[in-house]
DNA sequence: TCAATACATAAGTGCCCACTTATGTATTGT
DNA sequence: ACAATACATAAGTGGGCACTTATGTATTGA
């Protein structure tokens, strides 16, 4: 078992880096392989390895091999743990988060 | 001036260390003064300070001297950059999941 | 089977940051 | 004015983590 505290412990660490949240907002507009993600940033390919594990962790992102690249793209329920944890504090909310919570809600169940 | 991107940043990166998350937690169960925090949690008064000033800078508390106590609260539209940053990606996925869906009603055509 | 490509993992390193103790500043009470 | 309390800031330190280079593992094609 795995508490919601625990995931978004490691949600809120995995977001923390920028290059990690570069790379997260980069595959949320489409799944890329390793390979292009190390030509689109300056850094070595084994630290976007690195990165990438460490969102696939936290459960934001997922990877599958096809031949000799491997295609990485967001986990749509990776930030649930997110909005729970903004919903739990009753932070405010507003229609945004409440569409959001919606939206959620319909994809969760994959 | 100073963009969502900025705000957002420093909103990960304060509540990304477990002791502010946990301070954070706890201002939102209701104001506090220095004091109380530092008898709650088991860090120095100076790492709560240096804590508070951390989320203070990022827009998520804000404090107010009354005598020689400081009361710190949180800041209601705080955690708004989180939220648009949350809306701003499930845009990009609603949008990923309307162009596969268009596609699948493709494929039954066929 | 061998070379080349794509990626992951190992190993090493420098820097940042979360703590500490020490000290400064503000406020209150006597 | 002086002592005590509450907090902020300064200064120093150890550990972690975000990189690097080096190497290992899969997969493909010739």
């Amino acid at each position: 078992m795995q508490t919601a505290a625990q995931a978004s412990d490691r949600i809120f660490d995995a977001l923390a880096d920028p290059s990690r949240r570069a790379l997260f907002e980069s595959l949320a507009r489409g799944e890329a392989a390793v390979k292009d993600l190390t030509a689109r940033f300056d850094i070595s390919q084994p630290a976007v390895s690195q990165h990438l594990a460490t969102l696939r962790r936290a459960g934001l992102v997922n990877g599958r091999r096809e031949g000799r690249l491997v295609y990485y793209r967001v986990e749509p329920k990776g930030l649930r743990p997110l909005v729970d944890w903004l919903t739990y504090h009753r932070v405010f909310w507003t229609e945004h988060l409440d569409r959001l919570q919606a939206l959620l809600a319909n994809m969760g169940d994959a």
